[in-house]
RNA sequence: CGAGGUGUAGCGCAGUUUGGUAGCGCGUUUGGUUCGGGACCAAAAGGCCGUGGGUUCAAAUCCCGUCACCUCGACCA
């Protein structure tokens, strides 16, 4: 490609908008446009990067032996209707009619048209197992699109959905799709994507992992054990606490006129917030009920976890007073008997705890949650903390970090063959209901992941297996004959032997063309110039500046050849 | 959905307090001089000041409505 015939701009200036290092590159380089809130056009140079991982995906799913298919964006709301997602999911399903009249959605995820096309085609054991993907266009509403590429309302996915006719086959499956993904990661340039365990959410099933890549502007919260495996989505990370000890006191009530929060009463009574008892009220979807989560004062309330424990959405509490509670003051005993109280397994860390009293304007002190409340079940709905104790080797380890999840896997289970009425005819004849796993990585969330990760003051540091071209060719003087003809001249060797170039053609200051080149982020760089050629040389440099050296003019294809093939099998994927 | 912010040329911004008919830098076009890290000189094109209404002799500027976008939070298969 020759930079003067390419369809392109650049800026100098920082849009506005632009927060994290990608969304500013990908719009100064000019790799993609606004269209809407969360809605792009990708230029060329966007398009080759995002077709390379389309392929290194492509190929990581046929290996593990994946279908390629293609499953519709529009499609009638019926199939959602009977998987029960059309009334389950809020308004990032986007609901429409056709001219007809008849309801229709925009697909955000393919779990329902993935059984509707194999339900009544794999309807023996013998066709199974099974695993069919698809690399499209998803809508969501989102209620808020951010980052550039990052979050988006509208995007292509990479989603993958497999069918067993047994726990242990699809567990097995998930293994195998497990380390695809790690393969897949790799070969993007981004090995160091770690895979936490996940909160399944709406998706159903029991096992999940994200695929996280760790970066400050990420948006999940992760839980990491610095010492060993341990990896969690702060969603689902479980807590331990140590025993803090202490003696068993006597109960006491004190007053503590205008103390509403944690910290106040504990200054007041000198007490570590440990010692101390939190209570958080909120209602519930369903019946309006109140929940008040009680956990230590030190502690936040997960509500993640939380609402699985509860099975049920949970909203912040509104008017206390109509369920007689006491904010500021509440606390386990004693409680309103019209309240549902949660305790968290934190609070069996200390015999003589402070709380609420129920009573406006007054704590308790020394209470003892089994002399003073009674036996009540202890669950965990903590928020795990920096330093927290790993649940896994037990060591004062784990370490809160951030992530972009660049893919998930989930172990589905039934949740989508049984309502949807799939079966197959089993050895023994009986009609079964098949069960699921399903697969997913966003290919332009992946493509602007990587340039959060490799990139510096000046642009992104595209890996060669997914640069939008292997070399960038710069004619630094393009209207110098020499160098004109030298540069045109190798421009066609190199593109004769297979090897992608940008060639950078036009008659400007090396200023320019070196700043936009930092921002194309191609990984190799050739710079034929007149001093150079004086000298019967050119340069050849890496974006990582990793390398720079003078090369013999006439040896410059072969050393060009030689490197996009070291640095292709870097990342595995020579082929 | 809650809180805050911003809409003026392709991009970045000033002008709004105190109404008087629109400006700067970058980019773009043309001519010339430069040339290894965003060069210089000269000329030029380009804007119903987000949008609807109101006040006024007069509105980018004041008033009311509305829309869009951004940030934080909530939510997130």
């Amino acid at each position: 490609m020759k930079f003067t015939a390419m369809l392109t701009k650049r800026f100098k200036d920082t849009p506005a908008d632009c927060q994290i290092a990608s969304h500013i590159f990908m719009i100064r380089g000019g790799y993609m446009k606004n269209v809407g809130n969360g809605i792009y056009s990708l230029f060329p140079i966007t398009k080759r990067i995002t077709s390379k991982i389309e392929r290194i995906m492509r190929e990581e799913m046929d290996a593990i032996d994946g279908q390629e298919v293609l499953f519709p964006v529009a499609m009638p709301a019926g199939i959602w209707k009977e998987s029960g997602r059309y009334d389950a999911i809020g308004s990032e399903l986007v609901r429409f009619k056709d001219r007809g009249g008849n309801d229709m959605v925009l697909g955000m995820t393919h779990e329902e048209a993935a059984v509707q096309l194999a339900r009544e085609t794999a309807d023996s054991y013998q066709q199974y197992p099974f695993m069919i993907y698809q690399i499209q266009t998803k809508f969501r509403d989102e209620p808020r699109a951010r980052g550039g590429l990052i979050r988006v309302r509208e995007f292509t996915m990479k989603d993958a959905y497999s069918f067993h006719t047994s726990k242990e086959d699809l567990e097995q499956y998930y293994m195998r799709c497990y380390k695809a993904y790690e393969r897949i990661f790799a070969r993007c340039g981004v090995p160091e994507v770690i895979s936490v365990k996940s909160d399944s959410g709406m998706m159903g099933g029991k096992v999940a992992h994200e695929f996280m890549l760790c970066t400050p502007v990420g948006e999940d919260s992760l839980v990491v054990c610095r010492e060993c495996d341990f990896r969690a989505n702060m969603e689902t990370a479980e807590c331990v606490y140590d025993d803090l000890g202490g003696e068993m006191k006597e109960l006491q009530k004190v007053a503590t006129p205008e103390m509403k929060t944690i910290e106040d009463v504990c200054a007041f009574l000198s007490a570590d917030t440990k010692r101390s008892v939190k209570a958080v009220v909120y209602q519930k979807e369903t019946d309006d009920k109140y929940v008040v989560a009680f956990v230590r004062g030190d502690i936040e309330v997960n509500e993640v976890k939380l609402r699985n424990y509860l099975k049920s959405e949970i909203y912040p509490a509104q008017e206390l007073e109509k369920a007689g509670l006491a904010a500021g003051f509440i606390g386990p005993r004693g409680l309103s008997s019209q309240v549902q109280a949660v305790y968290d397994i934190s609070l069996k860390t200390c015999p003589d705890l402070i709380c609420g009293a129920n009573e406006e304007g007054y704590h308790l002190t020394g209470l003892n949650m089994d002399r003073d409340v009674g036996s009540v079940e202890y669950t965990d709905i903590g928020k795990a903390v920096q330093d927290g104790i790993c649940p896994v080797c037990g060591k004062r380890s784990l370490s809160l970090t951030r992530g972009i999840e660049v893919g998930n896997i989930f172990q589905l289970g039934d949740k989508y063959t049984s309502s949807m009425g799939m079966k197959y005819i089993d050895k023994d004849g009986t009609l079964k209901t098949p069960i699921m796993g399903c697969y997913g990585i966003g290919v332009g969330r992946l493509a602007a992941s990587v340039c959060e990760a490799h990139h510096d003051d000046y642009g992104p540091i595209w890996p060669m297996s997914i640069a939008p071209w292997q070399v960038q060719l710069c004619a630094l003087r393009a209207d110098d004959q020499e160098v004109r003809a030298f540069a045109d001249k190798l421009y066609e060797d190199l593109q004769a032997t297979g090897i992608e170039v940008l060639y950078d053609d036009r008659p400007v200051s090396a200023g320019v063309m070196f700043s936009d080149a930092d921002l194309t982020g191609i990984p190799l760089r050739v710079v034929v110039s007149p001093k150079g050629l004086k000298n019967g040389t050119v340069e050849i440099s890496k974006r990582d500046k990793s390398l720079l050296e003078k090369v013999e003019a006439g040896l410059a294809l072969d050393s060009v050849k030689t490197l996009v093939k070291d640095m292709l099998a870097e990342l595995g994927c020579d082929r």
